[in-house]
RNA sequence: AGGGGUAUAGCUCAAUUGGUAGAGUAGUGGACUCCAAAUCCAUUGGUUCAGCGUUCGAGUCGUUGUGCCCCUG
């Protein structure tokens, strides 16, 4: 290993991410940064499914309960953090694995083809266009855009409203500045994902779901509104919280909210598939080729070795 | 047991006076440059319960059977 390796393990929801993670920390000395856009927050642990401290085998986690109800997390705070916590596992002299499924933070990290640009999310602005969009008529933002950047509203959907007000934010077009470099990595990157057989793995989220329900998930939601988490948040917009927001307010029973969490959370590894599929960096491995974590992380460990990345 | 109703896509339902079937949803595929567990796009599925009949032509009409629902006893 060298000053810039970077391992990271992908991959959609309920693939077993995190127990592979740390197997292969015990393994190889390293330290774990979630890459997970929800486990930031504190207070929200079963409805993102955070590990418990007894499973982290003593392994330090980084990025995970570092904000509570008063911030807006986004890509641009993570990498901030994430950089930070690279710096600090390698003065331990030790091996950072991020390890995580929320896509645009991992690419924005570890890719550069992914800068995010100089101009910070605005979010009086946000609510200014919005209403400039509804008074002025559907299609108004689109217009603005294409005439400021029409490269880049090209490559945006007329009704995908929130790229379209987060381009007209910008000061710059950035339309095309990832066309050669964006699967460039910044570090010596050895990326893995994780992937099961589509059944398997929707019988593996919604054993989850009910798991969490068990757990009292119901609960949790009712905590994090009553410590200041407002509905409508990107905190209260994560899949087990925004479904269960209906259900504490009596709109829908439980039956109803289960299966809206199930089916949301289909849908969104579905994203991740889609997301990671098109990573040409990523190895993939067959999580039902395996009996457990221990072996998976073995076998990454083999690789990791055979290509000299580790000694 | 008798009377009435119903049977159409995996699910919930449409289909004018008979002109060989459409939505929503699920499923599937995709996009993604600081809201991303977000936001958005596209799209595959049907021997119309089964048999016989009327008709140039039946999801639609007649009849028999079967399943389910309701009423009466």
């Amino acid at each position: 290993m060298n000053n810039k390796s970077l391992i990271a393990i992908v991959g959609p929801t309920a693939t077993g991410k995190s127990a592979v993670a740390i197997e292969l920390a015990l393994k190889i000395n390293g330290e774990i940064i979630s890459a997970d856009s929800a486990q930031v927050y504190k207070g929200l642990d079963i409805g993102t499914a955070k590990i418990k401290a007894a499973e982290s085998c003593g392994i330090q986690h980084y990025l995970i309960d570092i904000v509570g109800p008063e911030t807006e997390y986004n890509a641009s705070l993570f990498c901030d953090d994430a950089l930070k916590a690279i710096d600090s596992i390698r003065s331990k002299n030790k091996i950072p694995i991020l390890c995580g499924g929320s896509g645009l933070y991992i690419n924005a990290l570890i890719y550069q083809g992914n800068d995010l640009g100089s101009v910070s999310p605005d979010n009086d602005k946000r609510e200014y266009y919005r209403q400039l969009e509804k008074n002025m008529g559907n299609g108004y933002l689109y217009g603005l855009l294409s005439a400021k950047f029409p490269r880049r509203a090209a490559k945006i959907h007329p009704h995908d409203y929130q790229r379209i007000i987060r381009a007209l934010e910008l000061t710059e077009d950035l339309s095309d500045t990832n066309d050669n470099n964006r699967w460039l990595p910044r570090y010596d990157l050895a990326i893995f994902g994780l992937k099961r057989q589509r059944d398997l793995l929707y019988r593996g989220i919604e054993k989850r779901v009910d798991s969490m329900f068990v757990q009292g998930l119901k609960e949790e939601v009712a905590a994090a509104l009553e410590h200041g988490y407002l509905p409508g948040s990107n905190a209260m917009s994560a899949l087990g919280y925004k479904e269960i927001i209906p259900l504490l307010r009596g709109e829908i029973d439980e039956a109803t909210a289960i299966n809206n969490l199930k089916k949301n959370t289909r849908h969104f590894a579905k994203r991740q598939i889609t997301w990671f599929k098109r990573d040409p960096n990523i190895l993939w491995f067959d999580v039902d080729a395996y009996t457990g974590a221990k072996e998976i992380s073995a076998d990454i460990f083999n690789r990791l070795q055979q290509d000299k990345f580790i000694n």
